[in-house]
RNA sequence: GGGGCGGUAGCUCAAUUGGAUAGAGUCCCGGACUGUCGAUCCGGUGGUUGCGGGUUCGAGUCCCGUCCGCCUCGCCA
């Protein structure tokens, strides 16, 4: 029997034509005697078949009624319309497929879980890891699947189109010092030495550069050995791009233009251009440096109000190095926002840090309650910069500046959700661009890279790698869609000069610099183009176009939060036999 | 490494203050039913309460340890 449709084709077109299907047993209904209804399912869909007893062989009578849920079969019959009423529910719902020949490919034993996208969120996900293979049968996970195939062929359409090629970088590579713990591969050949998987390629991907390939692109696999989250895994994936003679304009233009038509194309949907927003008014506006601009709830600066006031709170706040008082006026907010979910807010800001949340609702006799009475001095004024209008309610972060954007950032996203302010079809881009170069390491007393060491200072930044390298711009940008960071990346450092300032600002001696980094300074010297690149998380994208908040969901073998494969049982042990060719031995902890 | 929640039938869950034979739905098994479509109806099988210790006349319930899952802080250039 060879399979002539799948199960999601069928149509009123096809009726009285003989067709073959094959696939899982999603449902089965016996109505008796003389009647068996069976929906059978493959990754295009379901198709319902009749099996009459009346109207078949015995074996096949015999074989239909033994039918259980996930067995393999494949079916002939003729295909006509329904009998019983269209099933507005299938795509298949007007025909159904009246079974003459059934051949059972391979009986199940009962299955632990079912495919079923009705039970699915309920069944724990441990069980829906550990038999994975049963969990992708579901029409939600061939979705997401199929979604992901989508988007990495137009991914590589896309790139191809624009003078891209795809080269493959290493895996076995060198462990890099800074950024996340590799993991190491030992080496047979040469014992007591190690391989690292890569982080990403971006050396690499710099080589090709300087290599002549011009631009590159490679969807390739990350690794970094860190405890994973809810939008997080150990092993992940990047759309990874770099080009050469280009500026940093140049590469947004290129890059922002892949978003709508990856979107476009995979979705359907118009995702809009992206402005193009510096860090710093970022963190001034929505108190992120990766905002979610689908709704409003800006930020204020009313430290200059807050001055003439006689509030403790604020005047404290401005007396701290860059002290400000910052608000957000929420709409409605006296009426929408209850003690309890006032409260709430207030939780959510001192967990980012700040001292408390003051708050004050406006009615139509003024500013009322909280902290009101503080408010005298310069209500009208306040009112005014804030186009406060009655039944709003307004809070305050006191502090210095990071601390009180943080503050306000996150109050913000918990009231986006609490108030139900984010339109689920709106797609919000955008261009976060001028991030510093250093952030300073009060632990480690030292400075450290806010992206990585091969990122170029802002062509006017130069001279503040060292006499303010806190000030120091520089050339790198994000792309965030809907307050998600999707992608990160800048123009590279490629002259061999500025990068060793660099390294040196990092606290690296000319020697380590040389042992870790010594191929690349090397290459530097001999005619690295002028590049830069960035590279898209896969995953994430996946996530946003397919709506989950789970990373796992969007990869097909993914592993749990301490790092398992339910299914495979990986990590597992080794032979010693294994580990003594490899120069490795277990010890004790 | 820290914090929170959870682990009871194949699956999803319940079980009063520590108290009798650990229940229900579903799956599965058997039966009924010729137009169902999350089919329905009747009957039945099914338990190492994650694992190991402890307290107690008595532990799913309390205590200690441990394993696993999820969320989260640290971490993630």
């Amino acid at each position: 029997m060879k399979r002539t449709h799948m199960c999601g084709e069928l149509r009123p077109d096809h009726v009285d034509q003989t067709a073959t299907l094959a696939g899982w047993v999603n449902t089965y209904r016996d109505q008796g005697k003389g009647l068996i209804f069976v929906d059978l399912r493959d990754r295009d869909g379901l198709t319902q078949i009749v099996f009459d007893l009346e109207d078949v062989e015995p074996s096949v009578v015999e074989a239909s009624r033994a039918l259980r849920r996930e067995d393999v079969i494949a079916v002939t019959g003729i295909v006509r319309r329904r009998e019983g009423g269209v099933n507005m529910k299938l795509a298949t719902g007007e025909i159904e497929v009246m079974a003459q020949h059934l051949e059972v490919l391979n009986k199940t034993e009962t299955p632990p879980i079912l495919p079923d996208d009705y039970e699915a969120e309920k069944i724990a996900e441990e069980k829906r890891l550990q038999y994975r293979y049963i969990d992708l049968r579901r029409p939600r996970m061939q979705h997401i699947l199929r979604v992901r195939h989508r988007a990495m062929q137009v991914t590589r359409q896309y790139f191809t189109a624009r003078g891209f090629m795809e080269i493959e970088t290493p895996l076995l590579i060198k462990t890099t010092p800074e950024g996340a713990r590799d993991f190491i591969v030992p080496s047979r050949a040469y014992p007591g030495k190690w391989y690292a998987l890569p982080q990403s390629p971006q050396i690499f991907k710099q080589i090709l550069m300087i290599g002549g390939c011009d631009r590159y692109l490679q969807i390739c696999k990350c690794l970094r050995d860190e405890d994973p989250r809810a939008d997080r895994q150990a092993e992940f994936t990047q759309i990874d791009l770099e080009m050469s003679f280009v500026s940093r304009d140049e590469i947004l233009e290129v890059m922002g233009a892949f978003i709508p038509v990856l979107f476009k194309e995979v979705l359907g949907v118009d995702v809009g251009e992206a402005p193009v927003i510096p860090h710093r008014e970022a963190l001034d506006r929505w108190g992120s440096d990766k905002p979610d601009l689908r709704f409003g709830l800006e930020l204020a600066d009313i430290s200059e109000l807050a001055a003439r006031t006689e509030f403790g709170v604020f005047r404290d706040a401005l007396a701290k190095p860059d002290g400000v008082v910052k608000a957000i006026r929420v709409p409605g907010g006296a009426e929408t926002l209850s003690r309890k979910k006032i409260d709430a807010c207030d939780t959510v800001a001192r967990a980012a840090g700040a001292g408390g949340l003051p708050w004050v609702k406006y009615t139509s006799e003024g500013f009322r309650s909280g902290i009101s009475k503080f408010l005298d001095p310069i209500g009208a004024d306040l009112k005014a910069q804030l186009g406060v209008e009655a039944g709003d309610l307004v809070f305050f972060a006191a502090d210095a500046r990071p601390v009180a954007n943080a503050a306000l950032g996150e109050v913000r996203l918990h009231l986006g959700g609490e108030l139900d302010l984010v339109d689920p079809t709106l797609w919000k881009c955008l261009w976060v661009v001028d991030f510093p170069m250093f952030e300073w390491d009060s632990q480690q007393q030292r400075w450290q890279s806010s992206h990585h060491p091969f990122v170029m200072p802002r062509e006017d930044q130069f001279d503040l790698l060292e006499t303010d390298p806190g000030a120091c711009v520089s050339s790198s940008y994000d792309y965030v869609i809907n307050g998600a960071e999707c992608a990160s990346g800048s123009i590279r450092i490629h002259r061999q000069e500025i990068q060793n300032r660099v390294f040196q600002l990092l606290g690296l001696t000319e020697t380590e610099a040389r042992d870790k980094f010594g191929f690349l300074l090397e290459a530097l010297t001999y005619g690295a183009p002028p590049h830069g690149g960035i590279a898209f998380g896969l995953d994430r994208l996946i996530m946003l176009m397919v709506g989950t908040t789970n990373i796992r969901d969007v990869i097909a073998f993914p592993k749990t939060q301490t790092g398992q494969d339910l299914m495979t049982g990986a990590p597992g042990d080794a032979d010693p036999a294994q580990l003594a060719e490899l120069h490795v031995r277990n010890v004790e902890a």
